[in-house]
DNA sequence: TGACAATACTGTGTAACACATTGTATAATG
DNA sequence: CATTATACAATGTGTTACACAGTATTGTCA
């Protein structure tokens, strides 16, 4: 069983580290209306992108060290919730790595032109 | 000048993360036929992506070590030389991969749906 | 001969993510 | 009322990989 094992553990490993590095621009992009932690992760589960809450909360206080983000408590509600807003210094990031990001998919679309892929696609 | 200088090192981090994870991909995907290290960097290159020799060289052993591909020093040139080349359980992975790319792409285009880039879009 | 390009490799530091866990407040259920 | 479940936030620890800078060798060309 180890083989087995050992190998679907790497290619866990690899699929991480891709999808690695974009949650950055997808967190960026959701709050350009305001949000708060929890209901950006189910927002963004919905759109097929899941994120572990500790993964997403230091990312979000990293953003906003950064300068990216904006947050204040909400307390008006049924509990207090601290709600992030992308800043306009954040926006202008955003908009830069989603131009990154659209390069980085021109090459790869080159880089991977003939490779099938068997994963399968997930059809909206 | 600390000011702005610090925001593009934090900007470069942030694409240096987008990039990553990426390489493995990049690398399967153009090891289909037998290349060397140094010719690797700069075929990526010519296709714009551009990877530091300290980053290729341990990722080819790393990938190497994993069974994803098989290498051989040819020392009939000039120069003796490394040539890696995917191996089959490498074909396969890359075919995985490659599918969870796609699946990503697809995740980010509706997040991205609607942000204008204003990152230079090369035009090929 | 000297300088530069091609080629390969390694060691170290940094940084981010995943995972597990803690903590609290509210809602739901028995 | 007590207990469990869920919404919500936070942290800290370990793993991993990338970048960077540096070392080293061998050809080539001036």
């Amino acid at each position: 069983m180890s083989k087995e094992n050992e190998l679907s553990e790497m290619y866990n490993k690899l699929t991480q580290e891709l999808r690695r590095g974009i949650l950055v621009l997808a967190a960026l992009s959701q709050l350009e209306e305001e949000k708060y932690g929890y209901a950006l992760i189910n927002s963004l589960a919905e759109k097929g992108l899941d994120i572990e809450q500790g993964t997403l909360y230091p990312l979000l206080r990293r953003l906003e060290s950064q300068g990216l983000l904006e947050s204040e408590w909400n307390v008006e509600g049924s509990r207090p919730r601290r709600y992030y807003l992308i800043s306009p210094e954040g926006s202008r990031t955003l908009e830069n790595l989603a131009g990154e990001w659209r390069s980085l998919t021109n090459v790869m679309e080159k880089l991977l032109d003939g490779i099938s892929s068997e994963g399968e696609q997930n059809e909206s």
